[in-house]
Parts: C-alpha cells; structure tokens; sequence
DNA sequence: AATACGAACAATGTATGCATTAATCAGCGT
DNA sequence: ACGCTGATTAATGCATACATTGTTCGTATT
C-alpha cells in the first residue's frame, strides 16, 4: 500500500495523499460529497491547498468536481470495475513482457517470491486481509520494476483504483486459489528470461480474473450493494 | 486533433487548454521554462488560475514542476518516446479487441473508411502534414470508440504525448506504407466482429512500429537533434 | 394549496497579500 | 585569482479578500 508519493510536505500534497488514501482505502466511499470549506476545516488548513489537492485527484479520476456542490468520491460502478480491471489487466500483461526481456536482479526475484510465499501462507491461513496485502505487494512489485516509467505512473494509478473496489468489497470475497499459481509461473517465466511464457501466462490470467470479476459484478447488482452506486 | 474537452471556460481551464495545446503541438519545447507570473503575464490573468492549469498539466505528465524554477515542459527522451508508443500501442491493442467485441455502427465504420481514405490520399500527395492528420484522427477515433471510458481516457492523453512527438520531428520522417494496409485490415476485422484478428492484426503492427521506431529514435540519437534532449 | 418571484446566503473562481526560503551576487578573505 | 560568506531579491506556498452566481428559503399571488 506504499505510495511512491515524494515528501515534498507541502499542505497541498499532505492534503491529495490524506484525501486519495481515504479513498483509496474505502473510508470515503463512492458519492460521498464535500465542500471545499468543511474539508479546509477537517484538514486543518486554508482552501487554497485544499482545491490544488482536488484538482489532482479530479486528473487522476478520483473525484468530481462540479461548481457548487464541491467534492464527489468518484462512483464505482460495475462497468468501472470492468474498465479499470481490464485497463490494469492489459498494462500487467506488458509489464510481465517487459519484465522478462530485462534481467531481473536477484533481490527483485526474491522480492516476488516473498509476496507469493505472504499470499500462500495467508490462503491457508483463510486471511483475506493479509492475502490482498500480498497480492496488492505482488501487483505492485510487477508494475515498479517494469522499467518502463511512464507504464509505471499510470499502472499504479489504476492499482489504486482496483484496490477501491477491494476495499469496499473484500468481505464477500474469497481470495482465488488459482492466483498464487499464476503469480508463480508468471514470476518462474521472468526468472527464466521467456517473455513469451509470461505474456501467455498472464494473458490467461487476465482472461480468467475478467470471467471471475463479471460473476461477482453480477452477483453484487443482484445483491444491490449500497457501496457500489449502479453507474 | 480535436480536445474532448469541456466548455468550462473558467480562465484556469483556458489556461490549461492553452498551455497543453502549445506543448502537444511542439510550440512549448521540450525542456522550456517559464515561472508562474511570466505565464500569468502572457496568458492575462492572475497566478492563481495559472498555478491550477499548471497542476493539471503536472499530473498528465506535461510539464514537471519545481519549487523555484517554476514549470519545465516535460522532456521526451528517446527513452520517453519508446515508453508512451509502447504503452499507447498496447492500450490500442485492447481497444481494437473491446472494439471487434461490440457491434460498431454503420457511421463509426464510415468514419473509420474515411480517416484510412484520407491516409491514403495523404500518402498518395505526399503531403506528410495530412497524413499526420488522418493518422491522428485514426487513432482517436479508434480509442474513443472502444467502449471503455477508462481506456479512452488515459489512451488519449497517451495520444497527445506520442503526437508531441510527430510534432517535433514530422520533417525527418516519411509516413510509413504499411501503416495504412494494416489499419484498412484491423477495420475489416472489426467490421466482422472478429476480435481475434482484430488483435493479432493490431499487435504485429504494434511490433513493426516498434521497431521502426527503434530506428528512428537510433537515428535521432547520432544526429542530436536539439529538439530531442537526451533524457 | 401550489406556483412563481425575489431576496438572502453561500460556494466557487480569481486576485492579492505575505511569510518563507532558495538562488544570485557582491564583498571579503586566503 | 578563486572560493566562501552574507545580503538582497524574487518565486513559491498559503491565507485571505472579493465578486459572481447558483441555490434555497420565504413570501405573495392566483
């Protein structure tokens, strides 16, 4: 969960992180409306640092603005979910590639190995909460290393917004048993050097995370979760 | 070339407006510098508005800001370029499947013939400028059609970074011959509704754009081109 | 009673003021 | 002559002020 955020501590950058962490982590949940002056107040600081934090989460798509109704946490419809998921599917699938055809550095390579190993140990041990940790660590190590910046900056960004609908849903979820095996062959397939192995791997896996997520989407509209506004 | 943008004309919207068109059409060079009160100067408004559009710009990857130099216009290193037509083509991939998946309409069609009817009439009148121009009109209309808000979002803003490119070199380049066999043929198979071949098409273009860009950018490196500041 | 009109209110968009702080430059010392 | 130190300058980050404008509430009219 470790943004790769700068430490300019300017109000302004306290204010975007604190806002697109609540967000993020589903403590302001989708439609939930706020006016520029009552979160200067709950910040503690003036409106102008406040609006420059909105304006970037508006960029990055986590909130509206609209003129006099101030702040909407943006919606996350199940289409949204589809979107994003198969936006931050398509980008994974190039980072695996990417990943392949440079050689890995050995801490890298432990690296993964070390989230597989957290998200296995927390399958068995039935922890959701541990194995999202790990398998966010895990999406997020594939991106980092990449080596391909600008896939970097905009792969995590659709992270984030993948993890608001974890965030807002992990309770009825069981995690995958399928993942951590993919997860494996994937990082196997890097370690070896064989990016065509990791495309295709990957590529299933996408295809068989995009069937899961349209079971649950269905499952959640018929369910009429009030934390996922129907779009 | 066309900015979906909205008709908000608050100033720090024409701001924003302003100084994005200036960098995508190359008229902000690379590596160019301005302070908040020379532009606010220019642009005929106050800081504050101009600060806004500046942080815009920012988080789309446009300019870079630092504390006391004011704005840089982002640079686009040979790196840079392969990475945005790399992440850009891989984007489009996606779009063209989602885009073969739906059933498209007679007019999205017609526009699609038209832009290829124009890239070909372009090639034919070696006029490079046209060309471009249709080549661009292609590509968003492929993007902005696929279906997928978040997709054509962050696809379009790939976009207008892989066409500040074209923008800064469009003298040195001819227009590729193959381009056009391979869009008419992606168009078909979208017409068909055959999102296999929609992909498979599209991603062996991705790959000999690729290289041909390699090329280009191999070029560009020995002969140091000023415009192209090595990252 | 319902609707329309108007007046008060409040949030935004923008301008401006101010303290902080980094960069530049002059002057001094070696 | 060169490097270092201190003072000046000016850009930024933030706070605040203000005009505009949409919204809401109350009142009056049909």
């Amino acid at each position: 969960m470790v943004d790769g955020a700068q430490d300019r501590s300017t109000q302004a950058d306290q204010a975007f992180r604190r806002l697109k962490d609540a967000i993020v982590r589903g403590e302001m949940k989708p439609g939930m409306q706020a006016l520029e002056p009552e979160l200067a107040l709950r910040l503690g600081m003036s409106r102008t640092p406040v609006r420059e934090a909105l304006i970037r989460l508006e960029q990055e798509g986590f909130v509206e603005l609209t003129p006099r109704r101030g702040m909407r946490v943006a919606a996350l419809s199940p289409r949204d979910i589809r979107e994003i998921t198969e936006v931050l599917a398509c980008l994974e699938v190039e980072a695996a590639e990417r990943l392949a055809l440079r050689r890995c550095t050995a801490g890298e390579l432990a690296q993964f190995d070390a989230a597989i190993a957290a998200m296995d140990a927390a399958l068995e041990a039935k922890d959701p909460e541990r194995w999202n940790e790990a398998d966010y660590r895990f999406h997020a190590l594939l991106i980092e290393s990449c080596g391909n910046r600008h896939l970097v900056e905009t792969a995590k960004q659709y992270l984030e917004k993948a993890h608001r609908f974890r965030a807002l849903t992990s309770v009825h979820r069981a995690p995958p048993v399928y993942s951590n095996v993919n997860h494996a062959a994937v990082v196997e397939a890097i370690r070896r050097g064989d990016p065509q192995s990791a495309v295709d791997i990957h590529r299933a896996h996408k295809r068989r995370w995009l069937r899961e997520l349209d079971d649950i989407l269905r499952h959640l509209q018929s369910s009429d979760d009030p934390a996922i506004p129907h779009g």
